[in-house]
DNA sequence: CGAGACACCA
DNA sequence: TGGTGTCTCG
C-alpha cells in the first residue's frame, strides 16, 4: 500500500516533463524512505535518478517496498491534467495493477481521479557511477541551460573543461566554434564533496556506457587502454575519497551549514591530487585563498537544508540584497584539471531540469560520467552521461 | 442592404476562429433582428449554431432578409486585417457579391477596407435540437476547455454523467483511466430553463446524426432498441417542455434579469421530471432549497446583460470581492439522471469559443445532442453533438 | 524569446 | 500519415 501526498503536483509534473524524452518506461520503487526512479536513457547512454524523499510529502505512507512499473509518456500525460498548484495524492495498493492519482483543486470544488496503468518492468539493476569527482561547478541552472543550448546551435559535442581559469565550454561545429568560459566566484578551490544522497554506495560505474566520440578532432592519445587503466586508478581512488568523505561528514555533523567551512582539504586533497595532470602544482597556494571564497560561498547554506530549501531560499535572497546574486554565483571546485567531451544533445535534455531549481551541480572526472544533479527541496534529479571518449 | 457597425472587431474575429475549423463555408443569414449562421459540421456529426443579435450591434440596418454566403476560411483572413478593438462595420447591397468590411481603427486614422466575395451556399435547413433539457450544467468556460482537453489526452470519448454528486466528466484509454468531478455550487436544483433565443420552434432534432460509438466498454445493455422507444418519449416530453417554457418565458418578460429568481419551478419541475430515473425522491427538497441558490446565482444578472456585459462583470468581479469567484462557480442543475457520452474531439474544438466568454453552458439529456452554448451579450455561439449512441 | 502544441499541407 | 509553419505558453 502506497500513499503519498504531494502539496503540490508542480514538482512531479516537472520531473517528468524532465525525463519523458530519456526514458519510455520506468519503475518508480517506492520504500518507507519515499520514491525514487532509476533508468537509463533508450540509448543506454545516460542515465537518470531522480530521488523524492518521504519527508518533502504533505502525506506519505508506504508500508513495504513496492516498485511501479510505469508508461513515462502515459504519466506524463496524466499530470498534465492537474493544474500545478492542484494536491496530488499518489496510490497504489499492494500488487496494484493501476496506479491511482487524485489532483484536488485547491478550492475542492473540482476533483478529479486517475487510474494509470501499470506495467511489469525488469529492474536493471543500475549501477550508480563513483561518488567523488575532481571537479564540481556549481551554476545557475539556467545559465546552464543556456550555455548547452547555445553550444548546441554550432556542434554536436560540448568539451568540458575544468582549470584554474575556470570552466569552459566549448564545441566545434561546422560553420563555427565557440566557448564559453565562467570564471567561478572567488579562488577555485578543491572539491568539497560528491552529491548528497543514499545511493552512495553503489559503486559500478559501468552502467553508463562509454560512447564513441564521433566529432572533435583534438587529442586522441590514450584511447580505450587508458580507459581500462584509469578504472584502476578510479578503484583505490575512490576508496581512498570515501574514506575522506566519511571524515568530512562526521565534522560537519555538528553544524550541517558549515560543512565546506568546516572541511580540511589538505589531507585528501593531497590525497586526491593523482593522476594525469601535472598542473596542480601550485594548488596548495590555492587551497589558502580558497577558505576565504569557501566563507561566502552561498551553496553551504542551501544545501544542507532539506525539504522548503528552495522557497526557504528564495525568500531570502528577496530580503537581503546582498545575495540577490546567490542564484547566478558560478562556484567551482577543482582537485586537477578536468577535460571531458560530451553530446550536446543530451545535456540540452538535462537542462530541462532547470524549472525545478535555481542551480545545477555539474560533477567531472576524466573519463568517468558527468554527474549532472538537481537538487530541489523535496529530492533531486540527476544525470549521469558517458564522456565521448578521446578527448583531451 | 445591410449595414451593421461593431464596436469591437474582436467579437466577431473569436467567432469565426472559434467555427473556422468545423465548417468551410457558410451562409450568414441577415435578417432585421440580427445576423444568424447556422452549420453542419463537415462530417455531419456537429451543428453549430452563431447569433449576433441587431441591439448588439453599435449600428444595425437591414432592409430585408438576406443570406450572404461566405468561405469561413477567408473570412477568418480578411477579418485577421482587423485589430481587435477596430470598429467593424459589415455592408452588403442587395443581390451583392460581395461583403464589404471596413475596419476604423479607434483613433480613426486608419480605415481599411475589404470586399469578400460571396458565395451561393445551398440553404440546408438546419433543425435545431429540442430546446428543453433534463440537465444543465454552468461552469466556467476556461474549465470546460481544460477538463475536455485534459481528457482528450486520455482517450477519444468522454461520458458525462449528472448525478446528485455532481457532474462527471470521465474518460477510459488505453494507458489511464481518468474522470474529473464538478461538485456544483449550492444543491442541485431543478432545471430552470433551456437556451434563450429564438430558435426554440425549429424542432426535427435529427439532423445532428447519431454517432457510431466506437470505444468506451461499459454498459451496452440497450443499444438500439433503447434508442427507438426513447425516441417516441422524447416526441411526447417535448411538447410538454416546451408548453412549460412557454409560460416561463412570459413570466420573464415583465423583467429579464429576475429570470432564474421569478421562474416558478414546481410546475414544470414537476411536469418536466418524467422517464427513466428514479433518483428524484428528494428533489422538491432540493427545489426549495434551490432559491437560495439562484438568489446568490451571479448567472442570473450577468446573463441578461448585453453588449460589453463581459467587460462590465470583470471590472465587477475586480471591484468587489465577494464575486471573484462567479466565474469559477458551477451550476449543475437536474430533473433526472443523465449519462451520456461525446467525442472529445469536437468538444475541444467547441472550447475554442471560451476566449468569447467566460462561462459556458451545457444541455443534456439522455440519447439526444448536447448543447453547449456560450452566450456573449451580443449573441452567442452554440454548439450541437450527437450523443455517441450505446452508452450507458 | 524558446519550445511545445496544434493546424495545415503534401 | 508525416512534415512544416504558426501560435500560444512558459
Amino acid at each position: 500500500m502506497l500513499e503519498a501526498k504531494l502539496a503540490e503536483a508542480s514538482v512531479l509534473k516537472k520531473l517528468l516533463d524532465a525525463i519523458k524524452e530519456l526514458v519510455t518506461d520506468a519503475n518508480f520503487e517506492c520504500s518507507e524512505e519515499g520514491i525514487t526512479l532509476q533508468a537509463m536513457d533508450n540509448s543506454h547512454v545516460a542515465l537518470v535518478a531522480v530521488k523524492l524523499v518521504q519527508n518533502g510529502f504533505k502525506k506519505y505512507r508506504c508500508d513495504r517496498p513496492m516498485p511501479l512499473g510505469v508508461n513515462v509518456g502515459s504519466l506524463t500525460k496524466v499530470l498534465k491534467c492537474a493544474k500545478d498548484d492542484d494536491v496530488c495524492t499518489l496510490r497504489a495498493a499492494d500488487e496494484a495493477d493501476v496506479l491511482n492519482l487524485v489532483y484536488e483543486a485547491k478550492n475542492s470544488d473540482r476533483i478529479s481521479s486517475y487510474d494509470l496503468k501499470l506495467m511489469d518492468i525488469d529492474a536493471e539493476t543500475l549501477g550508480i557511477p563513483k561518488t567523488s569527482y575532481e571537479a564540481r561547478i556549481v551554476l545557475s541552472s539556467a545559465e546552464f541551460t543556456r550555455i548547452v543550448r547555445d553550444l548546441s546551435l554550432l556542434g554536436d559535442s560540448v568539451r568540458i573543461e575544468v582549470s584554474k581559469e575556470g570552466v569552459r565550454f566549448a564545441s566545434d561545429g561546422e560553420a563555427a566554434n565557440g566557448n564559453v568560459l565562467l570564471k567561478g566566484q572567488g579562488p577555485i578551490g578543491k572539491v568539497e564533496r560528491g552529491p548528497q544522497g543514499d545511493d552512495s554506495d553503489e559503486e559500478d560505474g559501468d552502467a553508463v556506457k562509454k560512447e564513441k566520440k564521433d566529432d572533435g578532432e583534438e587529442g586522441d592519445e590514450e584511447e580505450e587502454e587508458v580507459d581500462k587503466e584509469e578504472e584502476g586508478e578510479k578503484e583505490k581512488d575512490k576508496k581512498k575519497k570515501d574514506k575522506a568523505k566519511v571524515k568530512k561528514e562526521k565534522v560537519n555533523d555538528g553544524d550541517v551549514e558549515m560543512d565546506e567551512e568546516e572541511y580540511q582539504p589538505d589531507e585528501d586533497g593531497e590525497e586526491e591530487k593523482d593522476e594525469d595532470e601535472d598542473e596542480d602544482e601550485d594548488e596548495d597556494g590555492e587551497s589558502k585563498k580558497r577558505k576565504k571564497k569557501s566563507n561566502s560561498s552561498p551553496r553551504s547554506a542551501k544545501k544542507a537544508k532539506t525539504a522548503s530549501s528552495s522557497k526557504s531560499k528564495k525568500g531570502k535572497s528577496k530580503a537581503n540584497d546582498g545575495e540577490e546574486d546567490e542564484d547566478e554565483a558560478v562556484i567551482i571546485q577543482m582537485n586537477s584539471h578536468v577535460s571531458l567531451t560530451f553530446s550536446l544533445k543530451y545535456l540540452v535534455n538535462f537542462s530541462k531540469s532547470s524549472n525545478l531549481v535555481k542551480r545545477v551541480e555539474l560533477y567531472m572526472s576524466n573519463d568517468v560520467p558527468l554527474l549532472v544533479s538537481y537538487d530541489f527541496g523535496q529530492g533531486y534529479i540527476r544525470y549521469y552521461l558517458a564522456p565521448k571518449i578521446g578527448d583531451d
